[in-house]
DNA sequence: CCCGTGCCTGACAACGATGTCAGGCATCAT
DNA sequence: ATGATGCCTGACATCGTTGTCAGGCACGGG
């Protein structure tokens, strides 16, 4: 900048003016120092100015997730960047692949970088060592699954209900024999759609304590090898309840193997891409990631703006997409 | 800083050393200026400390993607975090989303935040825009695509290659006509993989004017119309290749429409999840995405550290994964 | 007892920018 | 002509940190 203001023959808040499009530089003068700093390629130092600038902000927030590789993930990553982008505002991304010492010290990279919010999705037991910063205004939204140990905004999937939504399809459909097959029991959102699923047979009034359910299953081999264990089994079930992405595509594997693709019912939870060319195609309970990120985006934005209410969990629905694999009737008799 | 330094009765300066694990520190000292630190709950400024330390690192890069929601682009993504976490790199990632303004607008943007590097899919004509801060020693690493107008390392696919090779494998299997399904010709590897296709023919002594060539398909619809008109010819091709995911996915759906997909044959290029999965399995060249991202920051790093050789265009072999689809024999007669 | 040698430590300038404030120069009404 | 009024402009302190450098202190040798 002073290269720019010498070169220019004018001082340096004089440029700082220009480059920050501030009022009271005569139109001469301003394209004089604009001519310099075209000339010396001059960009402005956005860290050096938000050391001294009223409210500090670095117009860069962090985002912590699975895995940005995640598809999932990913269209929550792409969503918030729309909204952010507006705003100008850059996003980090970083993958925390389930691991809780992971999630602090990225908690801890981003602080160090002083982004001016954090979107996470929460992986440790607790994330009540975030309280000082929260507490310190550090805005914060927690995504897919809410937070403990800490008051903050939190933008999560209706799981349960979607779960629920699944269940009762499935026994309008005049399945009596339903199995669960589901992720593991640690993780909140798997927990809460087991949850949901129970809780929906017992309303329709089955007994639920026969009810296949295998948990823990947090890989395609996993509830593949699940699936055929329940499905050899005697009375196997009629129709089988995913609880995750990579649980169906186990599933899928499993029954594409026995032959059984079009006689037992599958629904399951998250959507995937090319799911309507399977045979047949796979009924699901879809998320909205994209929902799910702008709305975290735009709650982030609100706190960074100063919005100081009360934190608040939001819900977004999740929907039914009919396909053929859930609406397979039960064999006859 | 000051205030942890008030705390522990101390210079700041000591903070600093203490903070940055400088030597020349007393032990009794470092234990009270580390209570302090801790009491405050204080954390170092990255930014404000690269604004004076020597060489003015900020532990940052720019990662410029097609979109971050783009299964290819966030494997990519993905490896590149794990690469430059070792190094306590974070990455800002953007999407493109084939905008030409946005890649100069978003590489202004990432200057702006002093990042010590660049990777970037070019999208624009020219990457010339850039040649000012290259050569004021921005390391910039160009992926998928090799940038034009500008001198820079380059990690790229064997587009052409592994578009040959299709070829190859469908000849070898008794295909005398085929159709090749192309994405938009301003794309550098959608030209570079029709190239590879076609000459393998020509080295085939195949009549290349007679194939059936599409191009200008970006997505799945658009992809699917033309696979249909190909298919309803007179005299239609008994193979396809088709150059990029969507492009694929138009023509699986064009097949199945006609119950055609166990009598044409179907190479696509890009792998995808769940393609073993279909009926038939899809064949397909894949690409190494995880390696590219890996050797895209591993460049980067190299550049960073100072590495002054000729810039170099690293190339990614591709993979040609048979799993049904592309063995199928051309009909009979 | 004196002085050189190391080890710790803190004062101070500087990094690149912005906030504050005062000064210079027209312009304009009196 | 004079003073008031605005508009432009730049000097300077400051943001949070690190590089430089000098000072203080204990220790050991002469």
């Amino acid at each position: 900048m002073r290269h720019v203001a010498a070169l220019a023959g004018v001082g340096i808040k004089t440029v700082s003016r220009v480059m920050n499009d501030e009022p009271g530089v005569s139109e001469a003068t301003r394209q004089r120092v604009l001519g310099a700093s075209q000339q010396l390629n001059y960009q402005l130092d956005m860290a050096a100015g938000s050391l001294r600038r009223t409210g500090r902000q670095t117009l860069s927030v962090g985002l912590l997730l699975p895995s940005v590789a995640n598809p999932f993930s990913s269209e929550i990553h792409r969503a918030m960047e729309d909204t952010l982008a507006a705003r100008g505002i850059a996003v980090f991304a970083a993958s925390l692949d389930d691991d809780p010492e992971r999630e602090k010290a990225l908690v801890s990279a981003f602080l160090g970088r002083r982004v001016d919010g954090l979107v996470l999705t929460p992986i440790a037991r607790s994330q009540a060592y975030a309280i000082p910063e929260h507490s310190r205004d550090l805005p914060m939204v927690f995504i897919d699954r809410e937070p403990v140990g800490i008051e903050a905004d939190a933008v999560v999937t209706d799981n349960a209900v979607g779960a629920a939504r699944a269940a009762a399809h499935l026994l309008a459909h005049g399945h009596t024999r339903l199995a669960y097959l589901g992720d593991r029991t640690d993780i909140q959102t798997a927990r809460e759609r087991r949850r949901g699923f129970i809780e929906e047979l017992g309303r329709a009034g089955q007994p639920t304590a026969a009810v296949p359910i295998r948990e823990g299953l947090h890989d395609e081999e996993s509830a593949r090898k699940a699936a055929l264990e329940i499905l050899k089994a005697e009375n196997p079930p009629t129709a089988i309840f995913s609880s995750q992405n990579l649980v169906t595509f186990g599933v899928m594997r499993a029954l594409k193997e026995l032959g059984a693709s079009r006689r037992v019912a599958l629904v399951g939870f998250d959507d995937f891409t090319l799911a309507d060319m399977m045979e047949p195609g796979i009924t699901v309970i879809a998320q909205h990631p994209e929902r799910i990120g702008e709305l975290a985006a735009e709650r982030l934005l609100a706190r960074i703006d100063g919005d100081s209410s009360a934190p608040q969990t939001y819900v977004v629905p999740s929907e039914l997409i009919q396909r053929g694999s859930g609406e397979l009737p039960p064999p006859a008799g």
